[in-house]
RNA sequence: GGGCGAUUAGCUCAGUCGGUUAGAGCGCCUCUCUGAUAAGGAGGAGGUCCCUGGUUCGAAUCCAGGAUCGCCCA
């Protein structure tokens, strides 16, 4: 077996597609299960994604996430359900259906046929269902895909009756009128989630309309309105009792406004003829702007007091409309008015309204200006621009109306849902306190939704108005009075035709609602995993719309016990008053505590400007194109990079940005291979086991990095904090790149098969494995690669898969390898800018550099590495000094974090007499101020002197000899030359291991350089045949005003 | 109006328990290395850690107030 030939760049694309089709043939993912049968359960809940369209990026995201953690959990060895879910009812796939089907209203789909509208719905849900599940796969994502619920199957929706019986039974289910937003064209209330980002620039017509008092109808109050629709709806106007009002002379006769109103309605030279308070105009009947329309009958319009008048805008008089608003039906509620409700379901004026009857609501401005134009009543009309909620489905300005909908009381349960949130680990953090505001203001659940593909709810009305809530299909079963046969599944129009027996025999029909499609999805923690069932039914989930879609099981109580509640759940933060929200609920209701044990919410994805993707800007990136392009590796890499609790901004920029980054860690990747095949390097699987023979500093430097890289790692994702995973991964990557493979290099290229190669070969091959797993959560395919490169074919007994490997097991990182090496790369760091500050390049050999530190310990320890800095900083000789040297001064530096507690205010006086020198050394002690100070509380750093090369930080100096002589110089031109013929070598397109001969053409200076240096010159650049001569035809070299000519053939 | 979060280099972002010289990547400038690298490395320029006040020996970090932006609620 040989070490695969490994490009100089991966190609993402093509070794993820390999990966894939290596993972089926081989299945992996089964084997995997099969290895964690047993495991302790990591118990992880998949929130549902809706099945109506392709997946995005933003999808995406989520989807690494749980897959990246799954990964990891796998690997430890726990046993998980890899359970996805689809949703599958409500409205997002019925706007789908219609615009496929060009619908475009309610009563089309009733004309279309609710069976056949149906069966579109399933169908839509299937195909896209499907290609999610295409596109997760190619993400990488393991799941068990065959297996995947979906909401709209009979034993969720049996699941939910259960629920709302539960509620109907506490007595927590109720019908009440409600003020809702509606959208017209969709014909349904929106919950009051579905109002978010929904609100747009609009233009509206906008009137200032006289209300004339009965008593007096020269005067009158005058209000304002955005929405000419709701004045004949009109039932009081509302008054601040409070703010004075003013009384204006106009050619319409005394209006009434706010005072403060009055320069901004009128002009400053507006006539007032009167001033009161608001109170005064209280009680004041007036005319109606609509009483001659049927619905306005029985309407005695007045003006009330009402604490919420605005000062801001208007006329500080609100015309109020109790079926037309949220806050005016609230007003309604406390006055005892009547509630006018102008529009039905699609937005149309009823019949009782005259006129009116039959145009829509925003078409109707214009006849309503007219008539009260004529009538005398109209100040003024005019126009708005300002923010409007629209229906976030098709893009309709939302209306209130007042509406008969089912709710689920929220107070019974409300302290209970605090209580069972406290108990959630939220990350991040704050969205525990988000989700207990949340609590804390929720109003009561609006359930129903006027609809069609959705949750039936199991609620029959019996001719005496008494009310039944079905619990389960067996109970469906046993009262029904119509034959079952015709039911195929649980969804309208089929459940509409049974009608039941009561309690007391009456019988009943069920209410036409459908249900919140949050129910669907609130409910899986207990649909899923056989919560209250008895037996366990193989394949048995899929019944009714789900049919032939999945295979997943109908579990039991034990298996919900095992599974309930998750271990973790992860979604976007809006999932907080939605999916977490209502499986929260349900879970306290029927369970009394919280169905998830921790939380991972994260924020939006942006482009990567920062601006929010949309489909009409052009900014949108699809799944499948970013897939293709960046790879599946480099969009998780940059998922696990992001903070969770920031906007990502995510695009093709920082995509190439993460793959050059993950360039370094393929160089090592194909530094060791190339190598490892050269020598025929086999390492065996148990290598893998412990830790490798170290024979260099190096070596247990990098075997102590990779030990703590892989305890930083295993404790962020033990926390579900992926940015703190990937950031340690990649400095791990780079110190294995920049320190352990650019140190070790010589002992790989050498001929001899000596201990010490051998030694570095396991190290870096374990290493590289390591780093392999560490990985493998997040870059499935990269990790794959790489381990069946170097792993799986090399070693004999390995994992086919690192996916089976299981996660490293390290011991407790040596610091007495990490702690040195530290130092040592400190004090290259430092060297080299010492050379660069006495302009000597690095190819250039020096006598001498000097590391100083006052610290003896530390001293000790960059003692073992003094090597190691003599061979980066290209010096001859590395001496350690203490700072009592020519080129140092000593600073003391007090230790804050120990003489603050100790010294108190004293601390800015020693500070001072500590920087002015007046102290005393001790021994290990200083003496300053009369406060005896120890080697723990101050810090003993070097200050350079003037005049020498020598950088300092901390505690650490390092200075170098910048002296030449002959010998250091003719030296540093051979370096020179040997980088000459590399670079020839390179241009001639040689391999690393080709032989060459060199015909070298030499003035005097650069002859002597050759006599003394010409084998090391010859040995660097593989020559085995080097002739010096007086002329050549080669190329010129020129070194520091020595000169030659160069002519290289491969020998 | 209430709540939550954010504000750190030109850009995108880290910054743990409060510790006195605040970091990374990208970009820019000057160098440099190359027998893994399409790479890498060194140095440099670039900072009012949003503002004000407070607590503290010490504040990017804690507290209060304010500003701006985002989100949630009313």
């Amino acid at each position: 077996m040989t070490y695969p030939t490994v490009p100089a760049t991966p190609d993402h694309i093509a070794l993820e597609h390999r990966v894939l089709a290596l993972w089926e043939s081989e299945r992996t993912f089964e084997r995997l299960r099969e290895q964690n049968a047993g495991g302790a359960p990591f118990s992880f809940i998949d929130g549902p994604i809706t099945a109506n369209n392709p997946m995005g990026v933003h999808h995406a995201w989520g989807r690494s996430l749980k897959d990246l953690v799954q990964r990891h959990r796998a690997m430890k060895g726990h046993e998980l359900r890899y359970q996805n879910g689809f949703d599958c009812q409500g409205l997002w796939v019925e706007v789908e259906v219609e615009k496929a089907l060009g619908l475009n209203s309610k009563r089309e789909i009733e004309e279309y046929g609710l069976d056949r509208f149906a069966r579109a719905c399933r169908d839509r849900v299937a195909e896209y269902s499907a290609v999610q599940t295409r596109q997760s796969i190619r993400l990488g994502q393991w799941m068990d895909w065959e297996r995947s619920y979906y909401t709209m199957t009979d034993p969720n929706i049996a699941s939910i009756w259960r629920f709302l019986r539960e509620c109907h039974d506490r007595g927590m289910l109720y019908r009440g009128n409600r003020p809702m937003v509606w959208c017209p064209r969709c014909g349904t209330s929106l919950s009051q989630h579905e109002l978010i980002d929904s609100y747009r620039d609009r233009t509206h017509p906008t009137l200032h309309v006289r209300f004339p008092f009965l008593d007096d109808p020269e005067q009158a109050v005058v209000v304002w309105t955005t929405t000419p629709w709701t004045l004949p709806a009109n039932v009081v106007a509302a008054v601040d009792p409070d703010a004075e009002y003013a009384a204006v002379r106009t050619s319409q006769g005394l209006d009434w406004v706010m005072a403060s109103r009055v320069e901004d309605l009128f002009g400053a030279e507006a006539d007032v003829v009167e001033r009161a308070p608001g109170a005064a105009l209280v009680g004041r009947a007036y005319r109606g702007p609509f009483d001659e329309l049927d619905a306005q009958a029985e309407v005695a319009h007045r003006v009330v007091a009402w604490d919420m008048v605005s000062a801001d805008e208007g006329t500080g008089v609100v015309h109020i409309a109790p079926g037309c608003g949220a806050e005016d039906f609230e007003l309604g509620v406390a006055e005892g008015l009547p509630t006018l409700v102008p529009v039905d379901e699609a937005g149309v004026f009823t019949a009782d309204f005259g006129f009116l009857a039959g145009h829509g609501g925003a078409e109707a401005a214009e006849p309503i200006r007219e008539h009260l134009a004529a009538a005398g009543l109209l100040v003024r009309a005019g126009t708005i621009d300002h923010r409007f909620p629209v229906c976030w489905r098709c893009g309709t300005d939302l209306i209130f109306r007042v509406v008969e909908e089912w709710f689920i009381s929220a107070d019974p349960v409300r302290e209970a849902m605090i209580e069972a949130a406290r108990t959630v680990e939220w990350v991040p953090e704050q969205y525990g306190k988000r989700m207990e505001d949340w609590l804390r203001n929720m109003g009561d659940w609006c359930i129903s939704r006027k609809r069609y593909w959705g949750l039936p709810l199991p609620f029959y009305r019996a001719p005496d108005g008494s009310m039944t809530v079905i619990g389960s299909i067996e109970e469906l079963r046993e009262r029904a009075v119509d034959p079952l046969d015709d039911l195929e599944e649980l969804h309208r129009p089929w459940i509409d035709g049974i009608r039941i027996r009561t309690d007391d025999g009456q019988i009943a029909e069920r209410v036409t609602e459908v249900g919140d499609c949050w129910l669907d999805a609130g409910i899986v923690p207990f649909s899923t995993l056989g919560w209250g069932r008895d037996g366990f039914t193989d394949a048995g989930y899929a019944a009714g719309a789900g049919e032939g879609l999945t295979l997943a099981d109908l579990p039991d109580q034990a298996y919900w016990e095992k599974w309930f509640p998750a271990d973790w759940i992860s979604e976007m933060r809006e999932q907080i008053r939605l999916w977490f929200y209502s499986q929260l609920f349900m879970s306290v209701v029927l369970v009394g505590r919280a169905p998830y044990r921790a939380v991972l919410g994260y924020e939006k994805l942006h482009d990567e400007t920062g601006r929010a993707m949309h489909k009409s800007w052009g900014n949108a990136i699809w799944f499948d194109d970013a897939v293709e392009e960046m790879g599946a590796d480099v969009m998780r890499w940059l998922y696990a990079l992001q903070t969770p609790s920031q906007n990502m901004n995510f695009g093709y920029g920082p995509a190439n940005e993460v793959r050059r980054r993950l360039l370094t860690l393929w160089n090592a990747y194909a530094f060791f291979v190339r190598y490892a095949e050269i020598d025929g390097f086999k390492p065996t699987w148990s290598d893998l086991a412990g830790r490798p023979p170290a024979a260099t500093a190096l070596d247990r430097w990098i075997v102590a990095r990779v030990e703590e890289a892989v305890h930083e790692c295993d404790a962020a994702l033990e926390g579900y904090w992926t940015p703190t995973y990937a950031r340690t991964v990649e400095a791990l990557v780079d110190d294995l790149s920049a320190w352990y493979i650019r140190g070790s290099r010589a002992r790989f290229w050498r001929a001899e098969a000596d201990a010490d190669k051998h030694a570095a070969f396991r190290t870096l091959w374990w290493a590289l494995a390591q780093i392999c797993r560490l990985i493998a959560p997040a870059m499935p395919f990269l990790a794959e690669e790489i381990w069946q490169g170097i792993v799986r074919d090399e070693a004999a007994g390995a994992p086919d898969s690192v996916h089976l490997a299981g996660w490293p097991r390290a011991g407790e990182p040596d610091q007495d390898a990490l702690v040195p090496m530290r130092l040592a790369q400190t004090a290259i760091s430092l060297g080299r800018a010492a050379r660069a500050q006495g302009n000597r390049k690095l190819r250039q050999p020096l006598r001498e550099a000097v590391v100083a530190t006052p610290d003896a310990a530390a001293r000790a320890a960059v003692e073992g590495l003094a090597a190691e800095i003599a061979l980066e900083l290209n010096v001859k000789a590395v001496r350690i000094a203490d700072a009592v040297d020519e080129l140092l001064d000593v600073e003391v530096v007090p230790n804050f974090r120990a003489l603050g507690p100790k010294l108190g205010k004293d601390v800015p006086a020693v500070q001072a007499a500590l920087k002015a020198g007046d102290f005393v050394r001790e021994g290990d002690e200083i003496v300053v101020l009369g406060h005896r100070l120890g080697p723990d509380e101050v810090e003993l750093r070097t200050r350079p002197r003037e005049g020498f090369a020598v950088a300092d930080e901390g505690g650490l100096a390092v200075a170098v000899d910048t002296e030449l002589d002959e010998a250091l110089e003719d030296e540093g031109i051979a370096r020179e030359l040997v980088h000459f013929i590399q670079g020839r070598r390179k241009d001639t397109g040689l391999g690393v291991a080709d032989r060459i001969r060199l015909e070298i053409a030499a003035d005097e200076r650069l002859r002597r350089v050759l006599e003394r240096h010409g084998d090391e010159i010859a040995s660097e650049t593989l020559c085995t045949d080097l002739t010096v001569a007086d002329h050549t035809a080669g190329e010129a070299f020129d070194a520091d005003g020595c000169a030659g000519a160069v002519r290289l053939e491969r020998a």
